[in-house]
DNA sequence: CCTTGACTTAAAGTTAACTTTAAGTTATAT
DNA sequence: ATATAACTTAAAGTTAACTTTAAGTCAAGG
């Protein structure tokens, strides 16, 4: 089965001229053309354009990107280095991951802030309170080390 | 304790043009000026930057961060407003968490083949794998779709 | 054969979120 | 008093990742 890039846009729920923006950085050198030039993408270049949105997602660059498929193109002496890529990929996920619950814990307590403010009627009183009577499990990073300074 | 922008933006770890930045987008109203017109950060300014950046790595735009300010700016009447924001903001970030934890599964798989690939020399064997041979903890949702599909 | 919709390219335009620059002012240490 | 480091503003510059435009070509249906 063979896919135009509008077609294959519509699959992956991206523009048609974010594609062909994609083939002119280089992203796209395996893609095969009609006798008139139209481009057809195939099953294969679908999970190619998968990976490229995996590491879209994982915060590489166009340009990074490019020289992965240049890497790809190059065949079996690159495993390594695109298994350390895959593996570097991976950390940095984890990262913003981390990060992500950071700003969960943080929104979380946000949410009890401002539920707790409109039970009152008022901020006034939750924003004047003592972080230890904020509810272990909506106590951010920060609350928890100011009362462990205070403990002392 | 008073900062000034230079030392505010470096405990925030951004730079002070950033901060300058911030302040003509109507993001800190609420910071005082000395005599001579130097911008002086206190505590308070601190955690307002703090839920600042909480918002924005939630995923808030500049101008959208502004209008919660002057929401906050107008007090206890638009605490529900604030309330729903912040509830919308931890929706959101969970959905972006569940996006990275599924870039995380394509990049564990990824992992997993290349080393895979590398013990073996070549990615031909691992390439042309059944998905039912892929370790299940490696196995991708597609993978475990495709599965289903051939299993009928 | 002709229309129509989707394709092609190159080049220019867009957007957000800063960052840099230039010209000048403030604060502090000697 | 003066040097200097950090501050001030307004305005221009940067960057990435598209998106749009313009002018033209291809492919399928009637």
């Amino acid at each position: 089965m063979l896919y135009t890039v509008g077609e294959m846009a519509k699959v992956l729920g991206v523009q048609p001229s974010t594609l062909r923006y994609y083939d002119k950085e280089g992203l796209l050198p395996f893609i095969e053309r009609s006798e008139g030039g139209i481009r057809m993408f195939t099953q294969k270049d679908y999970e190619a354009l998968k990976v490229i949105g995996c590491l879209k997602k994982s915060g590489l660059s166009i340009k990074e990107i490019k020289s992965f498929i240049e890497m790809a193109g190059k065949g079996d002496e690159t495993i390594e280095d695109r298994l350390e890529l895959f593996r570097k990929r991976r950390e940095a996920v984890k990262k913003q991951m981390d990060e992500l619950q950071e700003t969960l814990d943080m929104l979380n307590f946000k949410c009890w802030y401002y539920e707790t403010a409109k039970k009152d009627g008022t901020e006034e009183n939750v924003s004047k309170m003592n972080p230890k009577d904020i509810p272990k499990k909506y106590r951010t990073a920060k609350q928890k080390l100011d009362i462990l300074y205070s403990e002392k």
